[in-house]
Parts: C-alpha cells; structure tokens; sequence
DNA sequence: CATTCCCATTGACAAACGTCGATGCATTGA
DNA sequence: TCAATGCATCGACGTTTGTCAATGGGAATG
C-alpha cells in the first residue's frame, strides 16, 4: 500500500505564479505549462472528469480503458502524464492502482488564471 | 482598423464545463483541451503575462519578439494559436496588430477548474 | 504451484508541434 | 513613386506526442 505523492508541491507560491498581474520568468512559465499541457488533450481531461465522477472518488486503470475507449497501455500513459503533473494522485493496493484528482492543484491552477 | 474576435464564446455554458462534478462528454472535453493546450507551451504563457503587463494591456508583435527571444515569425505563429484559443483578441491599427488578453476567457477557464 | 489478473514499460510509427529563414502583402513615410 | 516597416504565411527541419501491440513483473486465486 503504497502512495505516490504528487511531483509539485501543492502550494501556491511554489507552482502557480498568476499568468497575469506580473511578468512571468522562464522557470514560472515552464512550470505553469507542464500542467497546463497535461491538460492539453481531450483524453487527458475526459480521464479526470471520469475519476472524479467515479464511486469513492477514485478508479484504477480498468475502470477507465472502456469509458474512453483506449487501450490499457495508453491510459497507463495518460495517467502517468497527469501524476508527474500534480493533477493526479497514485494510491497501489495489492494489484490495483487507484488514481484520484488532485483537487488542491486544480485549485492552485484556477487561482493562477484569475486575472 | 478592424478587430478579430475570438473563435470560441465567452460565455462559461458554451466553452468552459467544469473539469469535474460531472463526466464530461468527447465534445466539452476537446473545447477545454484546445483551450489548455494553447496554454500548454512556455512562450505562450510568457507573452500572455508580457500582453498584460505591456502599456495599455496590449502589444504589437514586434514589441514580443525581444523579450522571448524568438523570431518574428514565430511570435506571429503563437499569437494566432492564443487567438484561435480565445485567449487574445486581435485588432489591426494600420501596420501594426495589437494583441490583448481576453479576460473573459481566463476566468472561464479559471471557473472550469474549480474543484 | 500454476494460472489469471492488473498494470507499467518498451519499441514502433504516424501525426502534430516549435522553430527558423524566406517570401509576399499592406501600410507608412520620404 | 520608392524604400522601409510590420506582419502573416510558407516550406523545411528535428523533436515531441498519442497510440498500439507486445512484454514482463507482482498480486490474487484456484
């Protein structure tokens, strides 16, 4: 039972610069788009509506291949994408492997597009 | 003298359905995911954060092109994605293309990742 | 044990992307 | 009328991305 925590920090200051209200660096920037880019694909955002839907709030990787109709080894993919972004959270228990939104980046990201 | 409005709406029910609280559908998740993608690239965000931050809250190309260090046509290749996103509007004063940021769309997309 | 199930990872491939330099079209100003 | 300026667009290029089928490693089940 092992939990993977997400690579970001979930605070505000150390990840979500605002877009607007001051000049970004290159490092805010960069930051901001590698979240911004896992969010960037219809697949990647549909998986996140679907976990957070899901019963508990949580779906391991079975639960999600039908719904968007991809095969297992692609959703693997997308949901690495999305837990090295901070979007997700990766929980192991025995043989599944149960993903959960990662509702304080969400926020985090919302707070950096306010203008 | 003539502006260019956004492809996408401005209104949250037409472009922005929330992330989560309920499944999105392949078409509201593609609205959400070109908009992100738009945002999903570190110039991009930079030149969104130096439109805002630029006199009068808008910026001609040639006013872009030394801050990121990219070429003319570059810039120009960027800014019609951020255009295409809904995410600067564009407006033609003679020889020159004033860029501004939308912020109607920032707060939509803002609103959309609300937990 | 042997088998089945869940998942991450790999290799492959086509498509999309980011960038440049060059070109061409308006608009401005001499 | 001519030269210069700002910009969009094109062709080319190397890189990244999204997808699949196949492989292999653990964990559960018989």
């Amino acid at each position: 039972m092992t939990t993977t925590l997400p690579v970001l920090t979930n605070d505000v200051d150390a990840c979500c610069t605002p877009v607007v209200g001051s000049v970004l660096d290159v490092a805010d920037a960069t930051r901001l788009a590698t979240m911004f880019k896992a969010l960037g694909d219809p697949t990647r955002v549909r998986l996140l509506s679907l976990i957070a839907a899901h019963e508990g709030g949580e779906a391991c990787i079975c639960d999600l291949t039908e719904p968007v109709g991809l095969s297992q080894g692609t959703v693997s993919h997308h949901m690495k994408l999305l837990a090295d972004a901070g979007l997700v959270s990766r929980d192991q228990r025995g043989k599944w492997a149960y993903y959960r939104v990662e509702t304080s980046t969400l926020t985090a990201l919302s707070t950096a597009l306010q203008p």
